[in-house]
DNA sequence: AATGAATGAGCGTTCATTCAT
DNA sequence: CATGAATGAACGCTCATTCAT
């Protein structure tokens, strides 16, 4: 499919090929099972091509890492416009984040799936990314409640658990709505604003909820 | 580790230091990194037997999902107590899990990360446990809908969506209680609890967050 | 099949059953695709008492050739009656011969199928029970030359020959008759009385067949 | 022998370096005994390179029946001229038979020998070759009934089993003619010739011999 | 700019064989 | 008389990687 055997190509074009198909075949078959024979194969090129401009299996793995992990924050990015309410730059950001990850599955798969399961090298470049939309979605939450006149005296760990509670949250609905047919990207993004959002001010409002100590019964919500 | 060559043991005990051994390699390697050798000699034992008992690779790995998926929501379904109101039953599940996922890293590595890279044969089998807990939560939060005296006319698919959100949320908090050193279970458990339960709360109180369509400004929660 | 556990045999009995099984197995599988497992399973016995018995794979496959070719020899020494005319005898070893190999086929494959594709130490047990079925027939066809008051004036290896032929020739036919439905020995015996008889008796009148040397051309039978 | 280390040699080379490493390892072990290890080696590559060009074990032992049948029947329709009689059609195809497998006993091992312990993939492919053989001989034999002037009316099955016969007797006096030392091919063709062509020749003169029913003598041939 | 030819190292799996009871 | 438990050694096959052109 789409093998025309074009030679002869400059490097960049030739290069990005070569992450299109190393993508694609990382995503679909994970780090260890993928082999250089079907990546280069996927990208109409022989296997000392790829050696020559990416230098093994892990740079190639590192380099779409990293190019999808660009790739996703800055459709993030783009997504959210400054000027406009916490809220707004959330929904925003979430429509932007379910746009990208349903357009992109395999893209998604090698972030959220494929890299996490090999510490050693990969998993510290997908935390950065992590770490990245971690630390936008807390600074969301600490300009909520400053929007909400309240002083943020939440503990630095509880903004912390809750940004990693949404974003997982997120995470999860992503799968969930690659997986699900029919499922939009506005409608996983309403439902997870439903979900927090309404947590998220009443939490702001002081009305948190407390935990059973020592066999207390516990009201409905 | 307490590998003195204590040889001549009855089968099903041997068959359960060599699912620890392999819980422990897969959670740690993944699947196709692991080696059998590596398995073998963690269990302290050689190759052949492991193949006598448990007849493949892709057997022994199955044969830990089962067991650890089993464990796991043996342990959720021990922490929850039936004649309690919805949130101390969710709390304590939200409790139980994460008592469990933190004890066992490598078995919650095994189900949360490593089988759902290799979707064929091993994705179905974590799928169900994964449903089953859903599908706990779901009837958790319709219970609490009717506790707040109001019908349960959430849409189906809206509850599927905030179940699969929580389960999200609550996945990547255990991730994250395990990696920040100083989180206790009971710390992730409160942190989701605020995060979602007044969540669900103002959801079924029929405030529900609404998108902006065309460009209209949301207000602040 | 036949599995009935009935422990505590003798120990000669416990033998022919494992040679049972080890021709049935050898003589599907061959020799190298053989193995133990299968051959105690099927004699209904565990892996060390057939180690106990017969001392390895290699003892246990010669100890199957040895019974198996003292059992076809004795068939067909059985079949020959003395007295008669070498013509007589040699048809009634032929019927002897066939009949055993097709009431025998597995052990019929043993001795000419697979004994000879492992030459080491096994083709000469076979070549000891071939040896002795050529010098049988040898003997036949020295007597017949004699009976047809011809000196038996044929060189000692123009004899050998023959009989390797003839020997060549009815080993042939015993597979053809096996695979081939609705062939009896009797018919294979005919067949090859026909095939060979007269060849045999126009060769002791002298008249026998001359190659064609040096581009002369020969004459129709 | 020969084993120069001359790398980088054109594919189709390779090929044929490994089809006679291969032949000459099956047919000296068997199938199942000849180990990929020891054919790249005598082939003097690595196995990789075996594995690449011939994709595996089956499928190089296909190769090699393939090559080897191929030659063998090629040798024998190259003795052959068409325009002569019968007798001399068969002593011609028999000479050149004797002669090849003479000549490439490692090939005639695989053919005769260890295709045919491994029935399911492999001896079809002998069987194609056997039965090419079987039916040139066939109509040799009933080309012979005419040139005697008779009708053919030999049944169909008795013919099939002459030449199964015939093909038998020639297939054990080529492992006899390689065994004994000193025997050449036109030796074994006039041995077989002597045998079968008076046979065959009062056959079709209506002098057949007749099995003794029921206890009566026969006569001396 | 690009590739055909080639390999060292390792993995999943199997098997004949033995030990302790 | 008989076996459950256990292994050293090897085999078929694959893969990331390189060299020579």
């Amino acid at each position: 499919m789409g093998s025309v055997k074009t030679r002869r190509m400059p490097r960049a074009v030739r290069e990005q090929q070569m992450l299109d198909a190393a993508v694609k075949t990382f995503g679909q078959r994970g780090y260890m099972a993928a082999s250089m024979d079907e990546i280069a194969e996927l990208a109409g090129v022989s296997k000392p091509l790829v050696y020559l401009y990416l230098n093994s299996k892990e740079d190639l793995f590192t380099a779409c890492i990293r190019r999808e992990a660009a790739a996703l924050t800055e459709a993030v990015r783009a997504g959210v416009r400054p000027g406009l309410g916490a809220d707004r730059q959330l929904w925003d950001g979430l429509c932007a984040f379910f746009t990208h990850t349903a357009r992109n599955p395999d893209a998604w798969a090698v972030l959220h799936l494929q890299a996490r399961t090999h510490p050693e090298p990969f998993a510290a470049e997908v935390a950065a990314m992590r770490e990245e939309i971690v630390a936008f979605v807390t600074q969301l939450i600490v300009a909520a409640a400053r929007q909400a006149h309240r002083d943020p005296d939440l503990p630095e760990r509880e903004v912390a658990g809750l940004a990693e509670a949404l974003v997982g949250a997120a995470e999860s609905l992503a799968d969930w709505a690659n997986t699900t047919p029919g499922v939009s990207a506005r409608q996983a993004a309403t439902t997870l604003m439903n979900f927090a959002w309404a947590g998220l001010g009443s939490l702001m409002e002081g009305r948190s909820w407390s935990p059973p100590d020592h066999g207390r019964e516990s009201s409905a919500p």
